[in-house]
DNA sequence: AAAGTTATTTAGAGTGATTCTAAACTGTTG
DNA sequence: CAACAGTTTAGAATCACTCTAAATAACTTT
């Protein structure tokens, strides 16, 4: 059940996603979209368009990362007090996250099964499973 | 495996920690160990001290809850990336957390089986496994 | 392709949670 | 109780993130 995403079309995908593809958003679209599943925070796509000569503000970042959101071609993901992480990677799934580095990896949805949860309490839906794998490591690893 | 904690001694507690007794951190952890398990934000319990009639200041009431932390007294949940949580319940567990309240319950460890997680990568070691169901409600229910 | 309309971008100010700093204070010990 | 190390605290500082209002760029009409 692993999505295809092949040199992304961004145009279209932000076109689909009632998005106007300007430069900004077809930039850190590509950034994002083209090559594998990524996580990113705000601060490091910045410093990633910067690099690649892409002139975006931060303000822009955060917007887009939100609205790609919305759009449901990312994903949010809560590991970490301090920063916010966005996934690339919208099919259900869970994570490993390295504390000391900062990385996350994924881990494919299928994969896991979890029993035993209790059931949601009166007067609430679930929204949604995280699992998190923390761990504590030496520094080599994904993304 | 539910652990007893009747009527804390925090002051037992906290020596055995290696912390000084001082007139802040026992009324800290009166309010926070005696009677169940509860979840709190640093804001939320120096409000509470306050009202309680304990000054303290918010900068203490943080010291104290990652002295605590550090000690084990209390564990820190990352559900919500604007704040940050505080258990009073250190055992094996996980949580349901009603996103547009934000409250936080408990589910306990044992009830809960996971299965099928990939073994830690290469020079990782795994420091815990948190599982979040995430809820949508309306309003009533747990701390 | 110029004009009009509306969405988007952006610099910079503003926020809110949390941390830091340096001075005042308080437990503990001799 | 003097002396010292550990604590508390007000207030400044930081950091990630959001907001604001003005400038700019995309679609739509002519």
């Amino acid at each position: 059940m692993t999505q295809d995403r092949p040199y992304s079309q961004t145009l279209t995908r932000l076109r689909t996603a009632g998005l106007r593809p300007t430069r900004q958003r077809l930039a850190l679209g590509r950034l994002l979209f083209d090559g594998g599943d990524r996580h990113v925070t705000a601060e490091a796509l910045h410093e990633e368009a910067q690099g690649a000569g892409v002139s975006v503000s931060l303000a822009t970042v955060y917007n887009t990362l939100h609205q790609f959101t919305e759009a449901g071609l990312l994903r949010e993901v809560v590991v970490d007090s301090a920063r916010t992480y966005f996934d690339t990677n919208t099919s259900d799934h869970h994570h490993f996250f390295v504390e000391n580095t900062g990385s996350l990896m994924d881990i494919e949805g299928n994969r896991i099964a979890i029993t035993g949860l209790p059931e949601a309490p009166e007067g609430t839906d679930v929204a949604g499973v995280d699992v998190i794998v923390r761990l504590h490591g030496s520094g080599r690893g994904g993304t």
